[in-house]
Formats: structure tokens, C-alpha cells, sequence
DNA sequence: ACCATACTTGAATAATCGTTCAAGTATTGA
DNA sequence: TCAATACTTGAACGATTATTCAAGTATGGT
């Protein structure tokens, strides 16, 4: 019978992690979240009840695209492990371009504020192992397709390249070269057991 | 002629960074570094000019700190492979052991405010680019040793040990199970081109 | 047309923030 | 002993913060 509201909430929560990614959580405030949504205070917290409530929506919806997008590379036709790829080159050249230089937003809010609240950081390690899961399955059909060491366990790879990406986030926030950061992308894979010699040449030039 | 300072200025720093590596830089109020150091605000900011002031400071001596370290280790007797291993096994055990998860000052610090403070973000890289010359040197001797292939460049190496190690104290901030910590530290060490088997068995067992 | 409903608005609130400064105090060289 | 000097003190400042709420407004079923 009543009134319908008159915003989209999961573009608010997209406009909404724009800010929170390019400014972090503590630096963004409440006036910042209003200028972004075009919603008035009153507004955002009828609906999400506080600043922490739109950034922990804000983190589920992060990490719900990020393993849609693992779950799609690891059924793509080229193979999971070129999905892999993809993925390094994408940070790589991202930070290389000066495209995006912002890290990820996880990580960002894993160091600062997973000792403040307690919250915010049971989100993040929940998000954290969905997230292992995701690269475990991966690596799972890279072995199937021949491209990894079958003998290796999938869940030990999947930690080594969940830290691996994580360090390569921080690393971007600081470091734009190619060839350093090429290298530790190739260092990478060599980690995880890769058998493919030809992905090693499709990381080396600048593109 | 005049009065000499109350404080000691390296005890200040010290009790400072205690401050800010548990609260990071944006959550430590300058009410919270007085209650720390025992200085009144005036005198805090007679000495050190402003809160990033003394945080510029920890910085400096926070690196200043690992960089002696790293150096240490190059040189210890039993090798500087043993010694890079030494570091991994710390920070897994402070880790696992719950003694330490704050992580790494300076990523911490590089995450939170490399987008808003551009001081601090060019301090940062400085510091970033001294420890890499650091591990770049540890790689060095450990080649020299015959414990790391010589054939690699000790410069990438050190980069792809960066990226990693950036990686296991961002991990360490939400990851405490031993077994898969130890098998990321492993992946580390098989990355660099670890020729002592031996240093394999040392990281597996609990201690 | 009308009322119940619920969304929208933006000024007001109370708390906390980094920083300043004038007054007080201790130390030193002469 | 006595200025001169510089450190110490802590109250006060203005700015900013997240949050609230009473008033206004649009909607939909009857």
C-alpha cells in the first residue's frame, strides 16, 4: 500500500563500494556515502541502519563478483589455468597503466579493520574461504585438464596462490614496474606446479 | 643553556609504534599517543611537529629495524638461506601461536594510507625499495652458499620473496591453521629455488 | 477522494578529532 | 644568584564525525 522506495540498492551498493575502495573505510565518511548515492542519511540508514552496515554489504557483493568470476574462468574453453593467467595479467597491467591502483578491496579492509571489529572481520574471514574454495576448484580443473602436477593437493596450491595474490595487491599499491612485476607473476606460476611452458611467454612482453 | 628534553626521543618512538602497529594509523588518536608516551600534547608536537610527524618517525625506524635484520641474517653462520627461513617460521609460529597477528607495519601502514598521504606513500616506497636491496643481498649469499640456483637473478627473486612475504602477513591477519600456513612458506622456499631438501622437513612439524 | 503507510529530507546532536597557545616550570651558563 | 632559554602543561579551539528525528511528501488500496 505505501510508498516504494525510490533507489536501486544494489546501485547504491555499487556506488557505494566505489567510494569505500578508492578511500578506504575509516577515511570515508558518512557525507561521502550521501554525495555518492544521492541518498540523505536519513535515507541510507533507514536502510542499512549504519556506516558499517552498507560497507559489509558493500564486502559480500565484492567477494560474490570476484568467485563468480573465478567459477567462470574455471569452465571457460581455453582452460582454467589460462584463466589464471588472465587474472595476474589483469592486476599486473592494471597497475602497470596506472589503471587501477586501489589493491583489493578485501585485503584493504582485512588489514584496516580486522582489529578494530570484530564484525567486519568474521565478514572477511568467511569471504576468505569462499574465496580458497573458488582458486581450490580452479586448480582442481587445471589439474583435470593436464595444465597442473595432479599429485600436488589443490587446497595447499590454493593457499599459496590466494597469499600470492595477495602480496601481488599489496605490491601494486607501491611498485608500477613491468618487469618486476612480471617476474613475480611468472614466479608464481612456476609455484603452483605449471606445466604449460607457453603461458611463461605470454606474461614476459609488454602488451 | 636552556632545560634538556624529559624524554628519551628513540623510547618515544618505540612506545609510539607499539600505538600504531596495534591501531593503526587512523584509529590512534593523538589522545592515545599521550597516554602511550607519557608526553603532554605540546610537548609532542614541539617535538615531532604533528601525529604524522611521529608516525613518518616509526616508519623510519620500523624499517630501520627489519633492514638490520635482514643484513644480520645474511651473515649468520649457519647460512642465509637457514636465516630466511628463520623469518618465514616467525611469522607463521607468532601467527599460529596467536603472540603476533598486527602483520607488517609498513604494508599495513602502505594499504591504509598510500591513497590519501602522499608523504607517507613516498616514504613508503623508499623503505620498500631498501628492503628489497636487502633480500636481493640474502639471495645473493644464499646463491653464493650454493643453497639458491645461481643461474636466477638474485633481483627478481627478491621481488617474487617480497610479494610473498607481503602476502603471508596479510594471510596471518585472518589465517591461523599451522598446516596451511607451513604449506604456503613452503611454496615460498620451492619459489626461490631452495636446493637444501633439508629445509623442507624443518618447516613441516609443530613446534 | 482519502487515509494509512512508509519513504524522504536536512537540520540538529553529541562526541571526538588534531592542533594551538599562553602560562608555568625547570635547567643552564655566567 | 640570576636571567635567559627552552621544555612542559592542559585547557580550549574549530572542524569533522556518525547518527537521529520530527516534519514533509509521495504512493497505493479502497
Amino acid at each position: 500500500m505505501p510508498r516504494a522506495p525510490a533507489f536501486d540498492r544494489s546501485i547504491v551498493i555499487d556506488q557505494a563500494q566505489r567510494v569505500f575502495w578508492a578511500r578506504g573505510y575509516g577515511q570515508t565518511s558518512v557525507c561521502d556515502l550521501v554525495k555518492a548515492t544521492g541518498l540523505k542519511p536519513g535515507s541510507l540508514y533507514a536502510a542499512f541502519g549504519s556506516k558499517k552496515g552498507v560497507f559489509l554489504e558493500v564486502l559480500d557483493a565484492y567477494n560474490r563478483g570476484f568467485i563468480e568470476k573465478l567459477d567462470g574462468l574455471a569452465r571457460q574453453p581455453s582452460g582454467a589455468l589460462a584463466g589464471l593467467v588472465d587474472i595476474l595479467d589483469d592486476i599486473v597491467d592494471d597497475a602497470v597503466t596506472g589503471r587501477d591502483r586501489r589493491g583489493c578491496l578485501a585485503v584493504n579492509a582485512l588489514l584496516e579493520m580486522s582489529q578494530h571489529d570484530a564484525e567486519i572481520e568474521s565478514r572477511l574471514k568467511l569471504h576468505s574461504e569462499r574465496t580458497r574454495r573458488a582458486f581450490s576448484a580452479l586448480i582442481s580443473a587445471a589439474q583435470a585438464q593436464g595444465d597442473v602436477d595432479p599429485e600436488r593437493n589443490a587446497d595447499d596450491i590454493a593457499a599459496f596462490l590466494v597469499n600470492s595474490i595477495w602480496g601481488l595487491r599489496v605490491m601494486c599499491r607501491s611498485e608500477s614496474n613491468r618487469h618486476t612485476l612480471n617476474a613475480i607473476a611468472a614466479g608464481i606460476l612456476a609455484g603452483i606446479g605449471n606445466r604449460q611452458a607457453k603461458i611463461r611467454v605470454k606474461l614476459s612482453p609488454a602488451r
